[in-house]
DNA sequence: ATAAACCCTGCACCTAACTCCTTAGCAAGA
DNA sequence: TCTTGCTAAGGAGTTAGGTGCAGGGTTTAT
């Protein structure tokens, strides 16, 4: 009788099965108790990682990375380490942030220029100048100043 | 003697020149114009082209996506469908946005009460109710609507 | 006139992150 | 007891999105 199955786990986190054993395999997740028969038992403190683990992914780490916070973790004795990587993860995210709205930006500029664009493709007249314009724009300023 | 090669290209848009020609070869950018010898000469209208490219793929676009799109602008006559994409990705965009927001209060939560977390741990109190806590969260309400 | 620094093509290869397949054990209902 | 449905393990296969390499041509500076 397991406390929490792995379809259940499934379900909650929204990792498929073969997922979670995978993340077990590479270390992402601890290796998590068995019932009597070999069976997947997650427990709470099992599902808090998950939980973590789901959303350190959607904020874009690599599983390399998840696998170096998941060591940590399980070592135990670096805990200011595991709250930098937090912090430098919530700071990536504030960056990525900012990039989708220069993004934002560019594609309705693209929007509202769209039939003025398709306009001058096809009498073939597209020009530096309208190139420029966009170069102009934020979302390009990163690569400008290289 | 090229308008812009290929080289230039790659430090302007920040594609890889391998990158640009299997973009090419895939049909995500049109077949470029070559001179004399066969060298790539990149035109402001393909320069366009890649700068929308590249924000369609910042944006989230699959390669799939991009060709799908590419095939319409190359066929001319089907304007209202690349504006309706163009939308639609704006839209998407604009989910991304809201869920990186859920994602990064899940993460400053976990920031704020990592201390107290840290301690629960290693006590071994991680009990349902601090999953509770997390299920509560903004974060996690798509899944639980499932 | 030779080397350095570009460019071309086709194709094999790579990495990340799964996902599926096979073979097999346990378990609860009809 | 037989069927249905869960679980296990290991390993091969898949997909997306490139990346690198061999073998060749051109251009420019020295």
């Amino acid at each position: 009788m397991s406390f929490i199955n792995r379809k259940d786990v499934s379900k909650l986190i929204g990792f498929s099965s073969d997922t979670l054993r995978y993340y077990e395999r590479i270390g992402v997740i601890p290796p998590i108790k068995r019932d009597k028969n070999g069976y997947r038992d997650y427990r709470p403190v099992d599902l808090d990682w998950l939980f973590l683990v789901k959303c350190l992914k959607d904020a874009g780490l690599s599983m390399e990375a998840l696998i170096e916070f998941a060591k940590l973790n399980q070592s135990g004795e670096n805990e200011p380490a595991q709250k930098a990587i937090l912090q430098e993860q919530l700071e990536k995210l504030n960056q990525k942030s900012a990039e989708m709205k220069r993004t934002r930006n560019l594609l309705e500029y693209k929007i509202d220029t769209f039939e003025d664009h398709i306009a001058k493709f096809k009498s073939g007249e597209m020009d530096a100048d309208h190139v420029d314009e966009l170069w102009k724009m934020d979302k390009f300023q990163v690569h400008k100043q290289k």
